[in-house]
RNA sequence: GCGGGAGUGAUGGAACUGGUAGACAUACAGCACUUAAAAUGCUGAGGCGCAAGCCGUGCGGGUUCGAGUCCCGCCUCCCGCACCA
């Protein structure tokens, strides 16, 4: 083994071992238990960013322990290779999107090769191969069969100068990014999945799902937003259609004041066809981008129709007005607004001098104050016919029956969720296989004609998708009736790709069947790992994609994912890291500066996964400097021939306690990696023990070098998941034929923890006022004397009465006194 | 605006079930080694105070023998909001 500590050498012979031992390639060998963990899959966007490293370092080191326990485990890596970005490059740079995704997944291999991750790269494949979207295809014309996918109209954001339609993320504070046009709303047809089919299921399996974060859970909840309520009908004077609104609070009824209709609402249209002033004012309202957050914090604004709604209970009048703040893709797309229990509605009829009315008083018989802002909560009916006096609850089923009975309203269930619209009119994804005949309409295109694959040598000059510019792409003969027929030049959303990925990942050199028997072998994922940012759209498609997957007959797990860990963000300076700030760290040249292992160290190190890790530049120094101290431990300690077999009845008292703190550290250590996924305070347990060796670096006894044995046996293999390529060379140097990889996790002797005298504070009223030494099986009473003995308890207990004693079994004693 | 999180020394963080606040590391200071520096090893250190001690976990209240941890009300920052991935 050499003096020095060298990375450089080390990592190349640690990767070339794995290399040719093929060490993480698997094979399904029934009856073993197996582990599957999944990173989420990088968009190649050129090179490694420190989130991916992360990312995959936490995936990385949970295989790996997970191997130590004896598990057959799954790590597999591929490239979510469809996407904007790689459009944007093609445009700056004049190359076809396609070479530039391939040259960046080609970049990206090698450095998380460079990492030292284990991969079984014989699976890999990214999502733009035509042997992988095939399937996407195949499945979705065979949804389209079934009736849950289907076509139907969509907002998107328009660009009116560049004439394109563009993502949320390129229009900036309601311009296009580009053009720098004012963005306008325009409704085109689009492709959608019937994910609300699935909205209970997703919803309910929430409940069992005790692998994931309550945090995504609860925001998964809400983002399906189911509600029960009622939708109910308004008479409109001088119209035979009546105005359907959907509401949550039939209690607050009788606290109606005006109407609110969308902008995009059926009867705004109809009005706005006439009456010129209605028109502009929705096209006003159209001048603004689709994106919910724009929406929801755009000033209020709104303009009378004219018409009047009539109250259902009390028949009075109630003007009927369009409201910019009124969503079209909620409910019906009209609301009963009822200022005084709505907060958006108070701020709307404040603005525009509209009546607001309290209906609803605080159920503990306060009057009801509306004149600062709406009162929310549930309560007691005041102002409501024969409903006053009801409480909310109450009055919510009465007045749910009267309408029912009258045939003017009915429960309903609704969601916030909405049908997952999977059209982009882009180039650089997934062409959606459906061919558009002027004799049979929409014909999905037959199995043996698929993949529909993407030409990608193409120019591209961003003036919309090349394809709707290549006839002899798109121009093609109808399946059904052999007619001439147009592709659909629409391609799929990216998360299509990224929501099966991981099923595909079992079986993907199968190019006769999308899944295979070793889906149900490896499936579900026993552990993935990603970012928080995707809590919501890719996880929830990623498990609605699996139930439909699994109501096809694909595979039978009902979830993807089993237990879910959303990492947090890597900061510096307490910014995300972006290109724009200038404040990125390029993992390469770390690596090349101190080695894999150092960066993997750090980024474990520096903070808990879930939570946001602060780079620093010292911190990594840290780290080589924390492995060049545990090199030169073990090189001191090898260089003076094998360590003699341990004799447990023969130690000293310090070697005793040495040994203690080596199976303190294990089973501390085996707790933080296997089951908290603490790896900060894993690897602080083993930093600990490094240090508490250092001081027993001069016991060259016999006994004393067997426990040093131990000790960095122990370093060794709980360090091995985290910083695998030292371990790799240090477990050899500790005179092991076997690779650490495949060594067992080390086991806790149990007698090495006994203690004969423990160590209790002593607390007066709660503040510490000193210790003392009892021994570890000492009864309550002599514990309690102890305590009440030592000399400075007894200095602030001396002119007091002691109250009362609280006695922690071997922690704190608290003497109560006054 | 709505939904979900987070705030602890100079810095990253620890404190797992309500029980010693600040483990481990960084930065800093001192000592040893060195002609010197770097590297390495050892030591110190929350603030105030000579000390006893007092104060201290974003802010304001509360529960408790005891609160960073639980409850109520605020403030600030971060993530998501359906066409970024």
């Amino acid at each position: 083994m050499d003096d020095a500590y060298k990375p450089e050498i080390i990592e190349a012979d640690a990767q070339r071992f794995w290399d040719e031992n093929r060490t993480f390639q698997v094979t399904e060998e029934p009856g073993r238990e197996t582990f599957y963990c999944l990173s989420m899959f990088p968009y190649p966007s050129g090179k490694l960013h420190m989130g991916h490293v992360r990312n995959y370092t936490i995936g990385d080191v949970m295989t790996r322990y997970q191997r130590m326990q004896g598990r057959n485990v799954l790590q597999p890596m591929g490239w979510d290779a469809f996407g904007l970005p790689a459009e944007n490059a093609a445009m700056q740079n004049n190359v076809p999107p396609a070479q530039w995704t391939r040259e960046n997944i080609a970049a990206m291999r090698g450095q998380l090769k460079q990492l030292g991750f284990g991969y079984d790269w014989s699976r890999e494949f990214a999502t733009c191969d035509p042997s992988y979207y095939k399937w996407e295809q195949w499945l979705f014309t065979r949804l389209y069969r079934k009736g849950l996918a289907y076509r139907a109209v969509a907002t998107v954001n328009w660009d009116p100068v560049d004439q394109t339609v563009l993502a949320n993320e390129q229009v900036v504070d309601g311009k296009g990014w580009r053009s720098g046009a004012t963005v306008e709303r325009r409704e085109i047809p689009q492709w959608f999945l019937r994910i609300t089919d699935y909205a209970d299921e997703l919803l309910d399996a929430l409940d069992d799902m005790p692998g994931w974060p309550e945090q995504v859970r609860a925001m998964q909840r809400n983002w399906i937003g189911r509600s029960e309520g009622v939708e109910l009908a308004f008479a409109i004077h001088g119209r035979e259609e009546t105005l359907s609104v959907y509401t949550t609070r039939p209690d607050t009824l009788f606290g109606v004041s005006y109407m609110g209709l969308a902008p995009e609402h059926p009867l705004t249209r109809e009005l706005a066809e006439s009456n010129p002033e209605i028109a502009a004012f929705v096209e006003e309202c159209n001048k603004a981008g689709v994106a919910e957050a724009t929406v929801a914090t755009m000033e209020k604004k709104g303009l009378d129709t004219g018409l009047r709604a009539v109250h259902p209970l009390t028949g009075e009048e109630i003007p009927v007005w369009i409201a910019n703040f009124v969503l079209m893709t909620y409910g019906s797309g009209a609301i009963m607004a009822v200022p005084a229990h709505d907060q958006r509605d108070w701020e709307f009829a404040t603005k525009y001098g509209l009546p607001i009315r309290p209906v609803i008083a605080p159920a503990d018989g306060g009057e009801p104050d509306v004149s600062a802002e709406a009162f929310t909560d549930k309560g007691v009916l005041v102002n409501s016919g024969d409903y006053t006096g009801m409480t909310s609850d109450e009055a919510f089923e009465a007045i749910a029956g009267w309408l029912q009975q009258r045939g003017i309203g009915e429960r309903q269930t609704n969601y916030r969720l909405r049908d997952w619209g999977v059209s982009r009119q882009r180039y650089w994804g997934a062409p959606i296989p459906i061919i558009n005949c002027p004799t049979c309409g929409q014909v999905p295109v037959p199995d043996d004609q698929l993949p529909v694959e993407l030409p990608e040598d193409v120019q591209f000059d961003g003036a919309g998708s090349p394809l709707k510019q290549m006839p002899e792409w798109y121009r093609t003969t109808c399946p059904q009736c052999g007619g001439a027929a147009e592709r659909e030049t629409d391609t799929f959303d990216t998360f299509m790709e990224s929501s099966w990925y991981f099923a595909r990942f079992a079986c993907a050199d199968n190019d006769g069947a999308m899944l295979d028997d070793r889906a149900g072998y490896w499936l579900p994922v026993d552990q993935y790992i990603g970012g928080i940012e995707h809590a919501i759209l890719h996880l929830l498609y990623a498990r609605f994609y699996q139930k439909v997957m699994r109501d096809e007959g694909l595979t039978i797990a009902d979830e993807p994912f089993t237990n879910l860990l959303t990492q947090g963000m890597v900061l510096k300076d307490g910014a995300k890291m972006s290109k724009s700030k200038g404040n990125t760290v390029d993992p390469q040249a770390l690596v090349e500066r101190y080695g894999a292992d150092t960066v993997r160290l750090f980024a474990m190190f520096a903070a808990p996964p879930e939570q946001s890790l602060e780079w620093s530049d010292s911190g990594v120094e840290g780290g080589y400097r924390f492995l060049k101290r545990l090199w030169h431990l073990v090189r001191n300690h090898t260089a003076q021939g094998a360590a003699p077999a341990l004799d447990v009845a023969g130690l000293t008292d310090a070697q005793r306690d040495t040994r203690r703190k080596v199976h303190e550290t294990i089973r501390k250590a085996s707790e933080d990696i296997g089951r908290r996924f603490t790896f900060n305070t894993g690897i602080a347990g083993v930093m600990e023990l490094v240090n508490t060796l250092y001081k027993a670096i001069d016991d060259d006894s016999e006994q004393g070098r067997a426990v040093m044995q131990e000790g960095l046996e122990a370093s060794v293999l709980i360090l091995a998941p985290i910083v695998p390529h030292i371990c790799h060379r240090l477990w050899q140097a500790l005179g092991h034929d076997d690779a650490v990889v495949d060594a067992a996790w080390p086991q806790v002797d149990a007698d090495a923890l006994t203690q004969d005298t423990l160590e209790i504070v002593v607390q007066v009223n709660g503040k510490l006022r000193g210790n003392i030494q009892v021994p570890a099986d000492a009864e309550r009473d002599a514990i309690e004397t102890a305590a009440l003995d030592e000399p400075n308890v007894q200095r602030f207990i001396s002119d007091k009465t002691v109250r009362k004693v609280i006695v922690v079994p071997g922690k704190l004693v608290n003497v109560v006194a006054n």
